[in-house]
RNA sequence: GUCCCCUUCGUCUAGAGGCCUAGGACACCGCCCUUUCACGGCGGCAACACGGGUUCGAAUCCCGUAGGGGACGCCA
C-alpha cells in the first residue's frame, strides 16, 4: 500500500513553526516511502480563513523546499461532501438534529465548570422525538457516538492511548446553517484522500478520539495516526508570537537558511543516534516514525544559528550573492556596481567562515561594497589614534611600491614593514583592519586589502589618515 | 474542574535490565591555532524529577507523588 501523508493547514494566519515541522514530518514520511504528500487547506471556517493566509503557507512550503504532490486541496469546495456523509449517517440513525442553542450549551458548560463536572454537551436531544423541536431554531447535527466501552488508538508515536466513551460527548457534524465542522470534514477528507498516516501535533490527540467514533460510523478505517509533541517556547510555556511562533518567511528574514531549519526542526523531537547535521537526502533515507520522541521541545535559536552557519559555509557562493546582494542594495541606497559586486564575489569564501545568519554576512559584506569614506565604527575609531594613524601614513610607502598585489604579496610587505619598525604584526595589521573595512573584525586583511585592490587600498588608508579632510 | 499525555546536563537528545564511574550536539568556561573575528583542535562544567517496589542487578520494568503540557467550541 501507498503511503498518503497530508499537510492540513488552516488558513488562519501564517505558517509558523510548529506547523513547518508537522509538515516537515509529512513530507519526509512520504518521501522515504515513496509515497504521497498531499496538501489540503482546511478552510470551513469561513470567517477567518484568507486567501492571503493560503498564499502565506504555500510560500513558506515552497521556501522550505517541501513539495506536494498535486494540487492544493481545499476543504470548503468539499462541502457538498461532506454534508452528503453527514445526511447518510443522519439517514441510518447514526447521527441526529439537536436543537440546543450556543446559549443553552454555553450555559450548561458553566454549570458543569461550576459543579466540577466534565464540560461536556448532555446529549438532550440524542433520542428525542424531532417533533419536539422548538420553534424557530436551526438544529446542528451531532453523531450518536457510542456511550459505553472504549475508544482506542494505537499511536505510532504515543503508543495506545485509551479513553473511557463516556469521556467523550456528541461532536457536532453540520452546523446550525449546514455547514460541515471540521471533524467531519477532516475525517470525509482523509477518507476521500487516501490518508494513510495523520501526522499532527500532539494537541489534536484527543480529537484522535473523536474521529476514530466517526470513522467506525462511516464503515472506514483509520489512518495510522502519529502525534507529534509540540514545540514550546525557550521558557518552556506554550510558543508564543514572542518567543517565535513566527511565520515561517520571519525566519526566511531574519537570514536563516531552509536547510538550516529543516535540519534544525528534524532534530526537535527525532533523532538518529548521535547524527546532528543531517542532509536532506540522509533525513529522507533515515527518517521514520519509531525515532520520533513523545516530549515538547524548546526552541533554541542558538543551536538553529550553529546549524545555519555550518550551512552558510557550505552554500554555494552564486546562491549567497544572490542572497545578499538585495539586501546590500537597499542598506547602500542604490544598486552595486560591476567593481562592488567582483568585490564580494572574491572576498566572499572568507566571509561566509564568519557569519551565522544571511543578514549577518550581507553586514559583514557591506565594506567591500561602499564608496570612500568609510564610515567607522566606533571600536575602529577608538583604534585609529594620533599614533595609528601615523603607522598608517608610513605603511602607505612601502604598500605603495608592492608589485604583485596579492595576498602572499601584501602580507610580506607587511610583515617586512612590522619587522623594520620593531612591531608586532597586530600593530599594524589591526589599524590597517580598521582603516579598509571601518571594523575591527573582518576577513584576513592581507585577503580584504588584496580583493580591495591597490589604488582603493591606498585611498581609504589615505582616508583613515587625515579624517577630518575628507568630505 | 474532568480526561489524556509527558519528565536524562541550561537546551536538543543517545540510552530499549548489566556495555553507564550515563554518550553526543548547542550554549558556557579554559587552552591551542592566530593580524581581528570566525572556523578548527584539545580540555572543562553540567543530567537519569522524587518516593516506593520487582530483580543478583534499573536511567531502562511496575506503582505512587510532584511538576509540566494538551484537550474539553455550531475554531481548526
Amino acid at each position: 500500500m501507498t503511503v498518503v501523508t497530508r499537510f492540513a493547514p488552516s488558513p488562519t494566519g501564517f505558517l509558523h513553526i510548529g506547523g513547518a515541522r508537522t509538515a516537515l514530518f509529512n513530507w519526509l514520511y512520504a518521501r522515504h516511502f515513496d509515497g504521497r504528500f498531499v496538501l489540503r487547506i482546511e478552510d470551513t471556517d469561513r470567517a477567518r480563513s484568507t486567501d492571503d493566509a493560503v498564499a502565506k503557507i504555500l510560500d513558506g512550503l515552497e521556501w522550505l523546499g517541501l513539495d506536494w504532490d498535486g494540487d492544493a486541496v481545499s476543504q470548503f469546495e468539499r462541502r457538498d461532501r461532506h454534508a452528503a456523509a453527514a445526511q447518510r449517517l443522519l439517514d441510518e440513525g447514526k447521527a441526529y438534529l439537536c436543537y440546543a442553542t450556543p446559549e443553552e450549551l454555553a450555559a450548561m458548560r458553566e454549570q458543569a465548570r461550576a459543579e466540577g463536572r466534565p464540560l461536556r454537551y448532555d446529549g438532550r436531544w440524542r433520542d428525542r422525538d424531532p417533533a419536539e423541536a422548538p420553534p424557530g431554531v436551526d438544529p446542528v447535527v451531532r453523531l450518536k457516538a457510542p456511550r459505553t466501552g472504549q475508544t482506542r488508538i494505537e499511536d505510532a508515536v504515543q503508543g495506545t492511548v485509551t479513553v473511557e466513551n463516556a469521556e467523550l460527548d456528541d461532536m457536532v457534524l453540520l452546523r446550525s446553517d449546514g455547514t460541515p465542522t471540521y471533524m467531519l470534514s477532516v475525517v470525509v477528507d482523509d477518507i476521500d484522500m487516501g490518508i494513510t498516516h495523520a501526522i499532527r501535533g500532539d494537541d489534536h490527540l484527543t480529537n484522535a478520539f473523536r474521529q476514530t467514533q466517526l470513522y467506525d460510523a462511516l464503515g472506514a478505517k483509520p489512518p495510522v495516526f502519529a502525534h507529534i509533541p509540540l514545540i514550546h517556547g525557550p521558557d518552556g510555556a506554550k510558543l508564543s508570537k514572542r518567543h517565535g511562533a513566527l511565520g515561517i518567511e520571519a525566519y526566511r528574514d531574519m537570514g536563516y537558511l531552509p536547510e538550516a531549519l529543516r535540519n534544525y526542526l528534524l532534530r526537535l523531537g527525532w533523532s538518529h543516534g548521535d547524527d546532528e547535521v543531517i542532509s536532506t537526502d540522509q533525513a529522507i533515507a533515515w527518517f521514520d516514525l519509531d525515532a520520533v520522541g513523545k516530549s515538547p521541545a524548546r526552541i533554541d535559536f542558538a543551536k538553529l544559528e550553529n546549524l545555519n552557519g555550518h550551512y552558510i559555509r557550505e552554500a554555494d557562493d552564486q546562491r549567497l550573492m544572490a542572497l545578499i546582494v538585495p539586501r546590500l542594495e537597499q542598506d547602500l541606497g542604490h544598486p552595486l556596481d560591476g567593481t562592488a559586486s567582483d568585490r564580494l564575489r572574491a572576498g566572499l569564501s572568507g566571509l561566509k567562515q564568519r557569519a551565522k545568519t544571511i543578514v549577518e554576512l550581507s553586514d559583514n559584506a557591506a565594506f567591500y561594497a561602499r564608496s570612500r569614506p568609510l564610515v567607522m565604527n566606533e571600536k575602529a575609531q577608538a583604534l585609529l589614534n594620533e599614533q595609528a594613524r601615523d603607522l598608517l601614513a608610513k605603511l602607505n610607502g612601502p604598500l605603495g611600491q608592492i608589485e604583485d598585489w596579492s595576498e602572499a604579496g601584501i602580507e610580506a610587505a607587511v610583515r617586512a614593514f612590522a619587522e623594520a619598525n620593531d612591531l608586532k604584526l597586530g600593530k599594524v595589521a589591526q589599524p590597517l583592519r580598521a582603516a579598509l573595512t571601518g571594523s575591527t573584525t573582518s576577513p584576513g586583511i592581507f585577503e580584504v586589502a588584496a580583493v580591495l585592490g591597490k589604488s582603493e587600498t591606498l585611498g581609504r588608508i589615505d582616508d583613515a589618515v587625515r579624517p577630518g579632510e575628507v568630505g
